[in-house]
DNA sequence: CAAAAAATAGGGGTTTTTCCTGTTTTTTTA
DNA sequence: TAAAAAAACAGGAAAAACCCCTATTTTTTG
């Protein structure tokens, strides 16, 4: 009788998480003992008794996304291998997790096979790969630099200047703006120059763009 | 012995699809006899001597989206009937659904039981829309007009304003984007002031968030 | 073909944004 | 508590965005 690899799941989605865990488990040497809605949750969920070898995580949920929950790990269960799972292909996000020490990356339109191989390489070899992760790495090599800015930036922010740029999402003029927050118009222009440097823009469309890109808004 | 209900699964997520064929295939009444990973996908696999009673039907998906599969569905079988599933619980996106034919919407974190009652509702009284639903619907029906607008205006933009409209999601002065068209700076005046009209918005930045809301651009 | 509609372009104006340069006030910290 | 740093505020000016009106040219259509 074989030892069944341990594996958690990490995802806020019910019916996605039960439909992939029932997967998972029709898998002979794998079984899923923990299952959680969000980082947060996984947190408390975690007993030290019998831990998962392998966390296959979303980045996106509430609470505490992916990119916290992979660096807490990464902290205080090294040996715990994270498996990114995402519908976002994007560089950025990708990279970001990666940073953050997921040991592999896998789209949700991946099929079955591609999740067993996922499983094994990273039981194997430690990390997992596959084309699709290895150019977008390839292809952000140059832009690392930028990338790391962007990451960084968000973290900087005043209340004010998040406050200031989040209403800058709106078809309100600054003057208005700077009435709803009852601060002078020259006050709010500073938070816009202070923005522009900290997000490297250069006009209120790009700030705009920055901000809904990174989440600071939703549409 | 009792006879299984059948129903279709369309979504692009290959793992999730599989996860939830799964699941489903343990409700005792159902069973899944068509999956597609888009709405191409499944009009090809449409077999017209076992119709499915029910498709649940991503909205987000290559090719043929969810809006586009549920208006073919509704011309060509409307007897069958398709509950809408998603990651978005946006207002836009569930109205536009329903307007579209769609009988039920149930978004990706729901649980089994929910998805069970949305089965059984759909096939007793024939729609399914649960709090959430219910309460966008109502919120958005004093909106109803301009959404329609916002409906039908994608299909009103030209070629030129489409494309200005593409390149205003930027950093570059209108003068940089009449020069990228080969226009003169009064001419793209002109689209934007059309586009403002269209799109009822009154400043670069409603239009440029107008674009990436309704996927014109993407970031 | 002629009328209508759409695309192109210009003139000239106001408002908003952007970018300097500062000073004053408040908060932090050594 | 005094010095330093950060935040708030401000004048002035150029650039860009926005707005209204008119007038060709091109395309569509009855």
């Amino acid at each position: 009788m074989l030892d069944k690899h341990n594996i958690a799941v990490v995802d806020d989605h019910t019916l996605f998480r039960k439909g992939l865990i029932s997967l998972i488990n029709v898998f002979p040497n794998f079984e899923v003992i923990l299952e959680a809605s969000n980082g947060k949750d996984f947190i408390e969920r975690l007993n030290p008794e019998q831990l998962p070898e392998i966390v296959l995580m979303d980045i996106s949920m509430p609470e505490m996304d992916g990119y916290a929950t992979c660096e807490w790990l990464k902290s205080h269960y090294p040996a715990i291998k994270v498996l990114a799972l995402s519908t976002m292909d994007a560089e950025t996000a990708i990279i970001k997790m990666i940073r953050s020490g997921a040991k592999g990356y896998i789209v949700k339109d991946a099929d079955l096979s591609e999740l067993k191989l996922a499983f094994s390489e990273l039981l194997s070899i430690g990390f997992f790969y596959n084309e699709l992760v290895s150019r977008k790495v390839i292809h952000s090599i140059s832009r690392i630099v930028e990338d790391n800015d962007a990451v960084t930036a968000l973290q900087k922010l005043s209340d004010n200047e998040l406050t200031f740029l989040r209403l800058s999402c709106s078809e309100k003029t600054y003057q208005e703006i700077a009435n709803e927050m009852f601060k002078s118009e020259k006050t709010v222009d500073g938070y816009r120059a202070e923005l522009f440097k900290k997000l490297n823009v250069s006009s209120r469309v790009g700030m705009v763009m920055y901000a809904i890109k990174n989440g600071i808004v939703q549409l």
